[in-house]
DNA sequence: CTGAAAGCGCTTACAG
DNA sequence: CTGAAAGCGCTTACAG
């Protein structure tokens, strides 16, 4: 069924029940309300593919993503089906399966193929390589880390304050009388300081904590399973900060096989508060990242791109919050 | 640039491009060569668009489902996403945000619009209701919980068998020794016995134990650690299964409150295997499923659906594999 | 093996 | 306020 089926029941010409279902204000109430019955008693539905080929644009969003899984993508990309689904458009999703330059740009192909605008989660090198070769023209949003610096307006990012969450998680395990803290890492987007990274190294300058040796992180429990037993060894350590949930899972279930009590011995923060965090034996002390809000603000960004509608600012989305539960604590020997 | 600008440069007609472009045998392999020339250097993309609202066909599949965070959910969403991107599909997807009978049929509209196919998790009410609501003739593929009888070959569907799966890990607890194991279900999504729950009884019945009263469960952590107070406060529960590992956590967690060793007084086993049931304390018996495995199987049916290809056959995909560790031993009674 | 015509279902100026 | 024409970039028969 076209427009012209109903066009000839409501016995009007085709191009008026075009302006009837595109609102456009000339028609007369009497006919547009004719028209609205009949679509309405037809059932009618625009194609949505011939709208986008005959008006170039096509309301439809691909989120380009190296990962659909882990907590804070799959949340990120609930937030932004959410957002989409209320503005009708349709939602898409492109996996970067690696960083390698060609199969990314072979990816921003396909996305770019839908016609639709792009959202681009920068989390990791495929993400960020894929953000800087998305071509001019293209509508896209990127979902990055903390910049370094405020990036310029025709860089419409949004992020949440991951540097700032670091130091202060940081802060709250030196607060308590920890000499230190140690840092198991995430792993790193780019080559250049990670923010989480920063945040920690800045909130122990400041407080004039020295900065132990690196840990090799990752993304999942069994990394910081891994790092957690490296770290249990060291008898000095009374302190780990974690990049995300996971790691702090891994850790926490290593010190635990060392027979290092948490947090009598040892104190674990970890990054993210994922909804089974609270729930750990120890439950786990967190920083929560409104992942879904940053979702929603990364498609609203994107529709003023597309509609070419509000000035665009790139900004932070929202303050994390220090979630402070069990597994953190005063070191063993405090007072 | 069309495929005229290529037709142009390359001094043939537009329809030997389209000949071309579509794989059409019937193109001189001189002339082939040369087309084929020209789009590379030109870099020419066809238009998905035109491509669609010309041949009727679109190479999409969209995916119906309540949720893309869980676990199970987005695992599925992954193996999907795979087997699409191999296939050179676009992937859409569209949430059920209510079971609600109105909207359950606005999101089909609304993927039904992009001309594609679906695929319908169907592992609650909004999608069993989905998955039956979806108008006939559009290419459609189920991811279903283990039906209760064998389904037609008109009902392109794909499962795990969980309820093999509950019953071998209720036989697990209770050949080491408990008098009987608790359930604590995921919520189900027919108003008939969910698979889970057949399989637990069926094992309980098969070795004569008696029937535990029905426990309220959910789908997550906070639904795990209510139902894991109620059991712990009951000195006859010394095993308990749960219908997912969120589920077992907030057990595990809630006897530990109420100082109830695991698995020592209590044992405790869930289902999906996620990825960090391995690193909790106790570490988590668990049923593994294969949720990508089943992701890539709907695909490709849903590829035989559309393609007509392949003949339909509703199968299970994989067999659920229980995985044994902490969480999991003899009775506290036992010799 | 290759070209000319009609059409997919819309939108976009252009008339009136 | 409403209608007739051209076009979006392809595919699908139909000729030759």
């Amino acid at each position: 069924m076209s427009i012209r089926d109903v066009a000839a029941a409501a016995d009007v010409s085709y191009q008026t029940v075009s302006r009837v279902i595109n609102g456009h204000p000339s028609v007369r109430t009497a006919t547009r309300e004719r028209v609205l019955a009949t679509i309405e008693e037809l059932g009618f539905r625009r194609s949505v593919t011939a709208h986008a080929l005959a008006s170039g644009r096509s309301r439809s969003v691909t989120v380009l993503t190296a990962n659909t899984t882990h907590y804070g993508y799959a949340t990120i990309l609930q937030g932004i089906e959410e957002a989409a689904r209320g503005a009708s458009y349709a939602l898409g999703i492109g996996v970067l399966e690696t960083a390698d330059e060609r199969s990314v740009r072979a990816e921003i192909r396909r996305a770019a193929d839908t016609g639709g605008g792009l959202i681009v989660i920068a989390y990791d090198p495929a993400g960020v390589r894929a953000l800087r070769a998305v071509p001019a023209g293209l509508p896209v949003v990127g979902v990055v880390e903390t910049p370094a610096s405020p990036p310029g307006a025709d860089r419409p990012w949004v992020w949440t304050d991951d540097r700032a969450a670091a130091h202060e998680a940081t802060r709250h395990l030196l607060a308590l009388g920890h000499e230190t803290v140690h840092y198991v890492p995430i792993p790193s987007s780019t080559s250049g300081t990670a923010p989480r990274t920063a945040g920690w190294r800045a909130a122990l300058r400041s407080a004039g904590a020295p900065e132990p040796r690196r840990v090799q992180g990752g993304w999942g429990p069994a990394a910081g399973h891994a790092a957690g037993r490296r770290l249990a060894a060291d008898p000095a350590v009374t302190a780990i900060l974690c990049g995300n949930d996971d790691l702090a899972l891994g850790v926490i279930r290593a010190l635990h096989e060392a027979g290092r009590a948490v947090p009598g011995e040892v104190s674990v923060a970890g990054f993210d508060d994922a909804p089974g965090s609270a729930y750990l034996t120890s439950s786990l002390t967190s920083v929560r990242l409104d992942f879904a809000g940053l979702g929603r603000a990364a498609f609203a960004l994107l529709h003023g791109v597309v509609e070419q509608a509000a000035p665009i600012t790139p900004h932070p989305v929202s303050v994390p919050e220090l979630v402070v539960r069990e597994s953190s604590g005063p070191p063993p020997d405090a007072p």
